[in-house]
DNA sequence: AGGTGAACTTAGAACAGTCAGG
DNA sequence: CCTGACTGTTCTAAGTTCACCT
């Protein structure tokens, strides 16, 4: 796989192997952990439903439900009987004062703690105290106001909503012709280009920077298609990109982004308030009485696809949307949003099946694109949530299910066999399922289903190990998964059989294909997918690791580090994978340099301490003044200590992190309730662990959670 | 029973905002 | 107070899954 990505990707895989020690713990050591323990005491005590009943909610209720319209009689409120509208209205009025006093009580902590300055000082301090206070109600205010759907009913299936309104998307300002002293030359001379042509052409010059304008493909592709934005007399003169000079429509974007960072504060702030009024409009929707987040609100702006990897459309026109490519989902019974004037929608339809608000059709690769609900919406929390119940539910039946596979493995049948090795790789390497691609439409990349004979090596015996798989493959994006893993004997005769007299080329799994593998889990358990085993893996290795790593006295800091660890583990057994920071060296070297002073400081100070204490004994005990200087010289030492230890600790934090994304595996793959039990149960504040807006799309199991929380 | 498209989740990069340290 | 490093947010590409169609 020849691949320009190569350079970096190899950087990466070195890191990986020295890691590697990490990873011990994939596969299926975790399998038969806790099994009995975690019945019906996981939902925390304001969710009253057992958790029995509600895995049956989770899994078996929406199968196949046909997807219906709304008709007429839609109803503005959500299904519930009054009964239990009262009783939540109640219950929701004790948690409220709950929440309330507790602020209180922060408020008189911070009201009551005034901190001894001067004047001059005291003023602004006030100032900060009044903010602060500010933020707290602010923080109540939301907190209030924030939507406990999880405390609510379901909606019988495949309803997502009964009421649904909002502005429609939010289109990108008209282009802006370039000023006439900024020219465009072709061959060396001064050509003046149409509207539309020129438009594309800066798309281009604005990139020229990137390293995607140094490649053929993107080049060609561009070039095609900017010629047919050109008028017949453009076309004729421009035909060869190479005599093309973008030089002063790059300066001047240049130009333009220096002059946004040189803004002046008030010309910022006018900015930043002019956005926020767009967010306003456009960045909400009404659905079933709450107003709701809106994820990505704006049409996607036209300009260059910029694919992954060898993307064989990289480079490719992105047009220009208009309202007429948009259809807009919504209420009936509500507003419908106002196209821009002098214009019309594709479409209105009022569909509750779905969850997207509009929708167009991009013209790279003809799929349809989505305007769709921020995370921590109801619409997107509540699907997580299930997300988690099921990868739960597989914790339960995992012992039975690998059972089963291994016998598979010895099976008659061909495709059984197949099918069984891999859902072995899928469920000890977390790979994805990899169904099939159409050839020239997207980088080559594969899944497991999709594994050619040329991505894996076998070898009898490498570095000590019998029967070990050498993967090598580019997965999603293009990120290159390189792993030496020891398979079992079975495992390892039947990858040899799959290859015999293949070609490379050839795919591995001849007989299996996604399609073919899902509906076989699906028969071993509702709701199960080959993607289930990766947030399975991925969970239960979180909550192993944090088990195994936490020491109950350590600080915060240590507990960070190890948190850190524990979600580092996952990243790694989930290959994901970011390239090294630009700055990492230098800022690694900052910190060790820094780490070096500080050693300096802590000798010295040691250093003092011993003078003075020695000084201290040789005058005798009696003097107080001797006394406090050796105690304050002895608690500058350990103030040093301290602050030594825990830069080293932020240092091999951030060594051990260097190419590893701990995003993707937080956000996507670990039951946030495993972290939230963890902060509880070791009093680490849970914002070290989630910002703000991870704490947002969380909050239903920040609510939830109790201390003992079992995946 | 296999292909296809709609709908939705997962992904890393680019960009913007913030904050700590000189 | 300013600046660069870090953190958080936005963007949109690239996956998975499932129902529908033939």
């Amino acid at each position: 796989m020849g691949r320009e990505k190569e350079s970096k990707d190899e950087d990466k895989i070195k890191l990986k192997s020295s890691k590697m020690k990490l990873k011990k713990l994939s596969g299926h050591e975790h399998a038969g952990a806790g099994g009995d323990s975690s019945r019906g005491r996981c939902m925390g005590s304001k969710r009253i439903k057992p958790e029995e009943e509600m895995d049956g909610d989770f899994i078996s209720k929406k199968k196949s439900q046909k997807r219906k319209r709304i008709k007429e009689e839609q109803t503005e409120c959500p299904t519930d009987t009054s009964s239990k509208e009262s009783g939540k209205l109640e219950e929701d009025d004790t948690s409220q004062k709950k929440r309330k006093r507790k602020a209180e009580k922060t408020v008189k902590k911070e009201e009551a703690d005034p901190v001894p300055v001067t004047k001059k000082t005291k003023r602004t301090k006030e100032e900060i105290q009044e903010a602060k206070l500010l933020k707290i109600k602010k923080k109540e205010e939301e907190e209030q106001n924030r939507w406990r759907w999880w405390e609510e009913e379901k909606y019988e299936d495949g309803v997502k909503w009964k009421f649904l309104e909002h502005k429609g998307p939010y289109f990108p300002p008209e282009y802006q012709p370039i000023p006439e002293n900024v020219h465009f030359y072709y061959d060396g001379k001064a050509v003046k280009l149409s509207l539309a042509a020129e438009e594309v052409a800066l798309f281009f010059a604005q990139m020229l920077d990137h390293e995607y304008t140094t490649k053929d493909q993107f080049r060609e592709n561009f070039f095609k298609d900017w010629r047919k934005e050109m008028t017949s007399e453009e076309r004729s003169i421009i035909t060869d990109l190479n005599k093309c000079d973008f030089g002063e429509m790059h300066a001047m974007h240049k130009a333009k982004v220096e002059a946004r960072k040189n803004m002046t504060k008030e010309d910022k702030q006018t900015m930043k308030d002019a956005n926020q009024k767009i967010v306003d409009e456009f960045g909400y929707c009404l659905l079933d009485h709450h107003k709701e987040r809106i994820g990505n609100f704006k049409i996607e702006p036209p300009g260059l696809f910029r694919g992954r990897g060898d993307h064989p459309k990289q480079g490719m026109l992105k047009k220009r949307i208009q309202p007429e490519d948009v259809i807009i989902n919504c209420s009936l019974n509500g507003s419908i949003p106002v196209p821009p004037v002098g214009h019309h929608w594709k479409e209105v339809r009022h569909d509750n099946t779905v969850t997207w608000l509009a929708s167009w059709t991009e013209n790279i690769q003809g799929s349809i694109k989505y305007i769709m609900l921020n995370a921590n919406s109801k619409l997107k929390g509540e699907k997580d949530w299930e997300k988690y119940e099921i990868a739960r539910k597989l914790k339960t039946s995992v012992d039975h299910i690998r059972y089963q596979y291994n016998l598979d493995l010895k099976s008659k049948q061909m495709s059984t066999r197949q099918r069984a090795v891999a859902l072995y790789f899928i469920d000890k390497l977390a790979l994805r399922a990899g169904n099939e691609k159409e050839e020239g439409e997207s980088a080559d990349t594969v899944g497991c289903c999709s594994l050619r004979v040329e991505h894996i090596t076998l070898h009898e015996r490498l570095e000590g190990d019998e029967c070990v798989v050498e993967f090598d493959f580019l997965g999603k994006d293009s990120i290159r998964y390189y792993n030496k893993v020891p398979v079992i004997k079975k495992v390892f005769k039947n990858l040899k059989l799959f290859m015999e007299n293949k070609e490379p080329g050839d795919d591995l799994f001849d007989r299996l294909s996604t399609q073919l593998l899902n509906k076989h889990l699906s028969s071993l358990m509702a709701g199960l997918t080959a993607k289930v085993f990766r947030t399975y893996n991925a969970s239960i290795t979180l909550q192993q690791q944090l088990k195994e790593l936490t020491n109950e006295g350590d600080n915060v800091a240590a507990m960070i580090l190890s948190y850190n660890r524990a979600n580092r583990a996952v990243a790694i057994l989930c290959n994901h994978q970011r390239a090294p920071p630009k700055t990492f060296e230098q800022s690694m070297a900052n910190l060790q340099a820094k780490i070096d002073g500080r050693k300096e400081q802590l000798a010295l100070a040691k250093s003092e301490f011993k003078q003075a204490k020695k000084e201290a004994k040789s005058k005798g005990n009696s003097d107080p003044k001797l006394q406090t200087l050796v105690e304050r010289k002895k608690a500058a030492v350990k103030r040093c200590e301290d602050q030594l230890l825990r830069m080293e600790l932020q240092a091999t934090d951030k060594e051990e992190n260097k190419q590893i994304a701990l995003g993707t595996s937080k956000l996507n793959y670990l039951d946030p309730r495993i972290s939230v039990a963890w902060c509880k149960k070791y009093e680490v504040p849970l914002e070290k662990i989630y910002n703000k807006s991870q704490r947002d799309k969380f909050a239903w199991a920040i609510d939830m959670t109790e201390e003992d929380f079992e995946f």
